[in-house]
DNA sequence: TTGATATATTACTTAATGGTAATAAAGTAA
DNA sequence: TTACTTTATTACCATTAAGTAATATATCAA
């Protein structure tokens, strides 16, 4: 990464904005360990369902997870196995640092 | 990293905070080759010094940055190397994904 | 002290985002 | 069709954050 434009720091930061919520990051670690219903993940994730959904919306736009319908419900699955690598080094990262903002 | 707690999720979402910016990503970037004058950093990445100051605080307080005065100026460093092992998985991860956001 | 330079902070506006309740839409069964 | 279940969307409120201009602070020189 020696020379990186506007345009791709831009990504990255937009990349780094869906990482930048714990509901979303909660949502992105109980897929790991592979696909669930959306009502398994708002139950899972102690979340509302509609706001479940807008997060998987956000998740879904940003190409991280991807739906699959089953009969009436939605099967999410991860489709960017690499934010895993990005949540791994972020969780050793962010251990020491304390975030005040 | 089997069991996240939501403290651990919370620290993890704000460090990618931090780094949701394109600015930001733009300073640090900036930093990378070694310690430069905030004076530098605003011409470099072309921001008001006002609007460089306050990024820098941002990245200051998240522990990733520090600040060195000497006489007049205040010279920064990258304090937490571990971040571009961040951006640079960041970048890899950001070229295919559009996130439409 | 005054003046000059470098950095930080404040006040303000604007834009984006998360959470929620209510509603809509999609699928299935009877 | 109606009824039921699951998921998505809409409208709204509250909060947060970025950018900017103006001002304040700090350091040094004369």
């Amino acid at each position: 990464m020696s020379k990186v434009d506007q345009r791709q720091l831009t990504r990255m930061a937009n990349l780094f904005a869906k990482l930048a919520d714990p509901a979303r990051l909660r949502i992105l670690q109980s897929l790991r360990q592979g696909p669930l219903r959306v009502g398994e993940i708002h139950r899972n994730c102690r979340l509302k369902q509609a706001n479940t959904s807008k997060h998987l919306r956000v998740l879904r736009e940003a190409g991280l997870v991807s739906p699959h319908r089953e009969g009436t419900s939605v099967h999410y699955a991860i489709s960017e196995p690499l934010i895993f690598s990005l949540c791994d080094l972020a969780c050793g990262t962010a251990k020491q640092s304390n975030g005040k903002s």
